[in-house]
DNA sequence: GATGAATGAGGCTTCATTCAT
DNA sequence: AATGAATGAAGCCTCATTCAT
């Protein structure tokens, strides 16, 4: 992505972008606040991205990267799937809990993208998705989840479910507590997917 | 939300407005699209709609509006309310399935929508997570589902994890059959509930 | 100007009129909103009226109309020119003063018009104008004006003198007494005017 | 005003537009006509000004800038207010008889403005309004004007006399001298100023 | 690499006017 | 004569992107 040298600038723009799409959404934000709020001139911009989507692309694509290797970092350490589950929905709702402005460009404005952007963006989602799967095969694995889970729908799943839980929660006006929804949701994740 | 004495080319405009918004998207849709598309004259539009983003609320809110009451004539006649949580995820599926312009403007297009509007959304959905709520009542009322249930998370968790499984599968291109998921979607939903 | 013989909604569009301009402007009136206020239907306006500027000159006409007459009428009475030129400033001031709507569509919104309009205007104005001569000659034949005065240009300065001061008085927003002005702006004419 | 760096770009528009606004009207001028004359983008406009109508304000308070400070320059050099009177009259008329265009603007298109405008553009007419006050006060002081007189009265009468003249002239064709009026004004004028 | 003035396509919306009823 | 739904031209303005400096 980057196409420069001076990776500060592009992280500089990177941070201003999402302060500005969380702010104004990302239709209605435009590149000429985002480089004022970056401190750069309009024209930087396009030394460092192609055009304004690939900038809400971006921004989602470090984030995402940084929740997903916060999260196997996390779960490492794990005792076992159900442990590891717990591990990803906390840290999913703390993360975005503990950043409104992520919180509001990844479940409100990234949204707004065209259809191309969406099929960029689900390229992104993937090894998050796949790290979901991992914790469910090493659950059926480990003989403690159903040996006859489809794993490829119970992934979408639990990551659908979650995302709902973060979206209403912000719609909400955030009036409650997100991480501690994280008890509730994988608890319920658990008595679906315990082996019997 | 009809001014007019003119029913026909108010359907006209909405049915037109599914159709452009599916195909370009909200924000890529010129309101002078969505005139020729239903054979009216751009002024015409603004006899109906206050502006571009009443119409695509109003598209919304009509096309729910008969997936919520479809679904409740449905689940009168349903046994248990396992048997009624299965009619709304397979309703909900295969009305989407099969009104693939449908899917697209509410998985898709409505997530472009500003924050006020999805205000408005937000109140057109709450009818339909309160009847998914009543099913669940209904479960707990028969013994068949846990009686410690969060109604108020649950009812999003199973709303929120229908809507990622219609995304995914839009995303990935309607690549295999949408109402079939229905099936492991309920088991899953029921294995969650299900008073032990 | 009426094409019709139902004088009673002519002059309910007349007046719907006068009131909807000083309210908003000519400009920034529709045609909609007069027709509202007349209680009429838009299409009405049209059976009366050849378009729109033809219904801010009649409404001037009319009431400049009412103005001359009552002036004419006024002055038959007086007994020289100079209580002549009072009546007439006197009426002038008053008129627009007690009449605040007509003061700003005649002051302000038919300024707004277009040049073939303000030809219109002008010759509206001109049995007003000649009025003021009238009883410029009348002065002089009287001896009681300077006998070298240059009648086209004098009743300029004097009708254009009075135009300014009701325009200042609108504009500063009618802070003081109009018509209290009359004897100031009458002596300052008598004052060039009287023979020596 | 000018927001940016290129001076010359802003008076290309700012010309453009006295001539466009002259042609057509203020109404009937759009930017696009504006931005075609000055050799421009349309949306380059928008660069230097913040919408149509503070091109308006900002072309007849540049004009009448200079309009004033030719009078105030010219005024230095007389020897009393009479002669002051005189030069302010006949700049006035023959600024106004030598650019056509300007005459336009300011006679009929600047009065086709909003009423806030108006306002803007009643800030920029009280300096011309005071230097006129100056020359009164000074004829008062020099003991050759009544001392009786009331300024901010008179200062107006001579204003809207001195409009008005303009105004017809320019409404009946311009078929005769403005600058020749100049004469029969001021000796109007002196003769209702004059102590005695 | 960095700038930011300039571009100009394109969008939403208004509203004077028409005309079938 | 009266209606008012329909028309569609026209306008203001925004803003993503470019490019000369």
């Amino acid at each position: 992505m980057a196409r420069s040298k001076n990776i500060e600038k592009y992280h500089a723009i990177l941070n201003a972008a999402l302060t500005v799409f969380a702010q104004n959404g990302f239709h209605r934000s435009s590149v000429s606040s985002i480089a004022k709020e970056a401190g750069v001139a309009d024209g930087t911009i396009y030394i460092y991205f192609k055009n304004k989507e690939e900038i809400l692309v971006s921004v989602f694509q470090e984030r995402l990267g940084y929740l997903i290797e916060t999260s196997r970092a996390r779960i490492q350490t794990a005792t076992d799937a159900k442990e590891a589950l717990k591990v990803i929905c906390h840290t999913h709702y703390s993360e975005l809990e503990n950043h409104l402005d992520l919180a509001y460009v990844t479940q409100i404005e990234l949204r707004q993208s065209s259809f191309d952007m969406r099929k960029a963006i689900g390229q992104a989602v993937k090894p998050y998705i796949t790290l979901i799967e991992g914790v469910l095969q090493r659950g059926v694995d480990e003989g403690s989840f159903r040996s006859d889970l489809d794993l490829k729908l119970t992934r979408l799943l639990l990551f659908g479910a979650m995302d709902q839980v973060v979206t209403s929660w912000l719609m909400a006006g955030q009036k409650y507590s997100l991480t501690k929804q994280a008890e509730g949701t994988v608890q319920f994740f658990i008595n679906g997917l315990t082996a019997k």
